[in-house]
DNA sequence: TCTCGGATTACT
DNA sequence: GTAATCCGAGAA
């Protein structure tokens, strides 16, 4: 099974995001089929890092695609990301939901759960169960520089794939930009179950 | 130096 | 419903 290269990151940010689902994301010795994304825009997009971050600019700028942009998140989750650059649309496709394939038991061990359907069923949990840090900030996921034990495997057949809005925002919370395996037990919501704020921020439509 | 908001989760 | 927990960014 052959590694994905940095060409699979080099399209738009919307076809990468879609793309990603199915496939089998390697990490140092845990894997697990990639159920949920989200992408995330450079340009047009205020929920993006970009959009109010200077060094998540600078990052985009400065790293080659197919790199994992990791950061913490209220205080307490380590959310792990992909950058997408040269092609419609750069951005960030945001890793959300895995259906855990190998390395089941010390993902468990991290997590404190038995049930496998929980263990990567959001960003948070995902990158728990992975044992992801900022200290990952940065890793090449394809390419040159690809660390051993890490890696994205294309999926061997057709997969059914579902798009929806994107979870937690409080911009652009109208951009259907989220993507899920269709019917798939290991999201972390269900397609069409996202609240929306009761006052929506106006969206450009894209 | 201080304040605030955030791509979340687990527990009451 | 809300506590836990901390960083980047901007204001002061």
């Amino acid at each position: 099974m052959a590694y994905l290269k940095p060409d699979f990151f080099e399209r738009d940010v919307l076809t990468v995001a879609r793309d990603l689902i199915g496939v089998e994301l390697e990490w140092q010795g845990c894997s697990g089929i990639i159920v949920e994304t989200e992408a995330y825009a450079v340009e047009g997009d205020l929920a993006c890092h970009t959009a109010s971050r200077p060094s998540a600019r600078d990052f985009v700028l400065k790293q080659p695609p197919g790199t994992a942009y990791v950061y913490l998140n209220y205080g307490m989750y380590w959310l792990f990301n992909l950058l997408v650059k040269g092609g419609n649309k750069d951005g960030l496709v945001l890793i959300r939901a895995l259906e855990p394939k190998r390395g089941i038991e010390l993902m468990q061990q991290r997590r404190n759960k038995l049930k496998p359907n929980e263990l990567c069923s959001g960003p948070g949990k995902l990158g728990r169960a992975l044992g992801i840090t900022g200290d990952h900030h940065g890793t090449i996921m394809a390419g040159r520089g690809r660390p051993a034990q890490c890696g994205l495997h294309l999926p061997s057949g057709p997969v059914s794939v579902l798009a929806d809005v994107r979870v937690g925002i409080s911009q652009a919370v109208d951009y259907p930009w989220r993507f899920l395996a269709a019917d798939h037990p290991h999201v972390s919501v269900p397609h069409g179950k996202v609240k929306l704020p009761l006052v929506k921020p106006p969206s450009p439509l894209m």
